[in-house]
DNA sequence: GGGTCTCCAGTTTTT
DNA sequence: CTGGAGACCC
């Protein structure tokens, strides 16, 4: 791919040695290449790996680029190196810092998104009963004032300076204060906490933070067109002193400034840090040129602040890239699986070697089911996070409650599930009980009958969870025991709306304890790890690797970036959708080019267009748009126009047919319904087990 | 306390 | 058309 030499730019970013650098990056330039061999020139001039950093946004990319560096520099040497997630050296610092926090004992509880809309829906029950509100919306903008540094004072002023406040904005500032407060309560950190906690901690301790400056000469920002004013704050603190700060990321794929970041980082980085060199990476070693010359096309009418690149091709290529005009999704879809088809049985291509990008998750499903008729093996990327699952967080806080009966939220949690007669007003008393006289939940749980009426039926679920908690040390068999004697597989049955989803509930759980099994037999079972490994859950979203596995990958854009394929589908491009109607609605008033007006989340229709950008330089030999000229909205068909972006490209780059009918997938329909019985467990990371039979539901 | 019904809304998502 | 949450009733 790369030629085996360095360009002139990537050696000049490779041969930086000290000060401030800012490597613009465009799509496919090699940048991850150029952060490697950086740090292994670092090495060979003498500097100790222990004394550099390098922070990316997920754990596929930490540990990727950890990967890396291994191979570039033995692995004993990169296992000194620390290579980790914003999220994991924020835990790291408190981690170690639990005295300066004035934490009681030395550990807490990191809350992921459901654990904290818990905590919030609480908060609005007991203050507001009544109105019913969109929880996680108001929990999104909590989580946008933690990540842009402001605290509900600065915060409820920044908002009163701004001019419309709606019903949300009020209800979330009153509550912000309420929601730290609680988590403190938890002993708690939700993952905003991780990072904003740290810069507290250094603004009012100077000498922790010097300790940690001295620690850290050298650090390195993957993605830093994504980082958010919290970050920015404790780069300045961490970096600002030695200035030995290397950030790598390109504004053209700036595409979650409705999730916190904030681009003004990467444009002006030079003033944050003075003097800084700044290196752009143009030449792209991914995608050939056709493609390249509609993604460059794109560009080109951005509106946007930025830093200006032109991506240069390094590959040729004769095919145009096509646009597929189709009736409806159906023909969409089914021009998608029948092209698909035609690829891996004509043009030996591997299913691993495919991807189809859409907009929005909604879209997912027709391409999943005409894929599945043809037996084509997909895998999905995005959804909810194995463990998010619901059942996956139950069979999770019993283990750590059996662990820690002292853990409140997950405590709570299991109360009353599967349910056994501890209702709203048997956990209030409950409650009340432990408040009054400052004991602990899991105390009163144990005793319930010094509680003042409390139901018998409620005494009898307390017992009956005690017992079940109390079975022994956690463990794989034990897991297996709770499943059993809590009752969770009537329950899945029983609130599962079809077989099919039973089934994959009950084989999340199943893949569950297999990761336990499997720790078990690595030797990580202890009581110690067992325990770690249940407090860092949050943590940690994509365990489990499923690389090698040869499937059409199928994913919303945004789950797309930094992945590359050989043959690349984008579908859907039609306004409303790409760029999605939201991004519309915007009042076409504050077009500050800085503008902060853009608390609405800034989902404007220039990240729309990097968005697309993203998706389209995805793509290494071959290019399909697809667009429906008529779409079903909520109920009815609705004539479709083709996205702007679409008519933004010249159309001489553009190889444009039209797709009329839906190409009838031939096979017989036996195979195709076994192979989507099979392909209920595909959402599933761990599938292991067998399916277990479940009794359909009665009715 | 728990099961059922109805009504409403419906981007993107890592840690 | 779907899923989730709240209202409502047993």
């Amino acid at each position: 791919m790369a030629p085996p030499v360095l360009n002139p730019s990537q050696r000049d970013a490779v041969e930086h040695e000290l000060g401030p650098m800012l490597v613009l990056a465009g799509a496919g330039s090699g940048k991850t290449r150029v952060v490697t061999e950086r740090i292994a020139r670092l090495l060979g001039r003498g500097v100790s790996a222990r004394s550099i950093l390098a922070m990316t946004f997920t754990n596929k990319a930490a540990a990727e680029m950890y990967e890396r560096v291994g191979r570039l520099v033995g692995s004993k040497i990169a296992r000194e190196l620390k290579v980790c997630t914003f999220h994991r050296f924020g835990l790291d610092v408190l981690g170690a810092e639990t005295k300066a926090l004035g934490f009681r004992g030395s550990s807490f509880a990191i809350f992921d998104q459901s654990d904290s809309t818990g905590v919030l829906r609480e908060i609005l029950r007991e203050i507001r009963a009544g109105k019913s509100y969109d929880v996680p919306a108001i929990l999104a903008r909590i989580s946008n004032a933690k990540n842009a540094f402001l605290d509900p004072e600065a915060w409820t002023d920044a908002q009163r300076k701004g001019k419309g406040l709606d019903e949300y904005d009020e209800i979330a500032m009153l509550v912000y204060p309420r929601y730290i407060a609680a988590l403190r309560g938890f002993q708690a950190f939700d993952f905003d906490d991780l990072i904003c906690e740290v810069v507290r901690l250094w603004q009012r301790r100077a000498d922790v933070l010097e300790r940690w400056r001295m620690r850290y000469r050298f650090v390195i920002v993957d993605e830093y067109q994504d980082t958010n004013r919290a970050q920015l704050e404790l780069l300045l603190l961490l970096a600002g002193e030695h200035r030995n700060i290397v950030v790598v990321g390109d504004d053209d794929q700036s595409i979650y400034a409705w999730r916190g970041a904030d681009v003004r980082n990467i444009l002006d980085f030079e003033e944050h840090f003075g003097g800084a060199k700044v290196v752009k990476l143009e030449h792209n070693y991914r995608s050939r040129r056709p493609i390249l010359e509609v993604a460059n096309a794109v560009l080109a009418k951005s509106g946007a602040r930025r830093h200006r690149k032109t991506l240069i091709a390094t590959r040729e290529g004769d095919h145009k890239v096509e646009v597929v005009v189709c009736a409806d999704p159906d023909v969409e879809a089914s021009f998608v699986a029948t092209e698909t088809q035609r690829l891996l049985e004509r043009e030996n291509v591997r299913p691993k070697e495919i991807a189809v990008l859409y907009r929005s998750n909604l879209q997912s499903a027709a391409i999943e089911s005409a894929l599945k008729e043809r037996q084509i093996p997909i895998r999905m990327i995005g959804g909810t996070q194995f463990y998010e699952r619901k059942e996956v967080k139950d069979l999770i806080a019993y283990l750590r409650v059996a662990m820690n009966p002292n853990d409140e939220m997950s405590l709570r949690r299991i109360l009353n599930y599967p349910a056994r007669g501890i209702g709203d007003v048997a956990l209030s008393k409950i409650i009340a009980h432990a408040t009054a006289r400052d004991l602990t939940l899991w105390t009163v749980v144990t005793r319930p009958h010094v509680v003042h009426e409390l139901a018998p039926a409620a005494m009898e679920g307390c017992r009956q969870l005690v017992r079940i908690v109390e079975r022994g040390e956690p463990s794989h068999e034990i897991s297996r025991a709770i499943l059993a004697d809590a009752g969770f597989k009537e329950d899945i049955v029983a609130g599962s709306t079809s077989n099919t989803t039973a089934a994959r509930r009950w084989g999340n759980l199943e893949g569950l304890i297999n990761v336990f099994v499997r720790r078990h037999e690595q030797g990580k079972g202890d009581r110690e790890k067992f325990a770690e490994f249940l407090r860092l859950l949050a943590l940690r979203a994509d365990s489990e690797e499923e690389a090698a596995i040869d499937r059409v990958t199928l994913t919303t854009m945004h789950g797309a970036k930094g992945l590359e394929f050989p043959f690349v589908f984008v579908i859907g491009l039609e306004d409303g959708l790409m760029p999605h109607s939201r991004s519309l609605e915007e009042r076409a008033t504050d077009a500050t080019p800085d503008g902060d007006g853009g608390d609405t989340g800034g989902h404007s229709i220039e990240e729309e267009r990097r968005l697309f950008y993203v998706a389209v330089t995805r793509a290494k030999d071959r290019l399909y748009l697809t667009r429906a000229k008529h779409r079903g909205n909520r109920g009815k068909m609705v004539p479709r126009t083709p996205s702007r972006f679409l008519l933004d490209v010249p159309a001489e780059l553009l190889d444009e047919r039209e797709e009329l009918a839906p190409a009838a997938p031939e096979l017989d329909k036996a195979r195709a319904g076994a192979a989507s019985v099979l392909a209920a467990l595909t959402g599933n990371p761990f599938a292991g087990g067998e399916l277990p039979l479940i009794p359909r539901r009665r009715s």
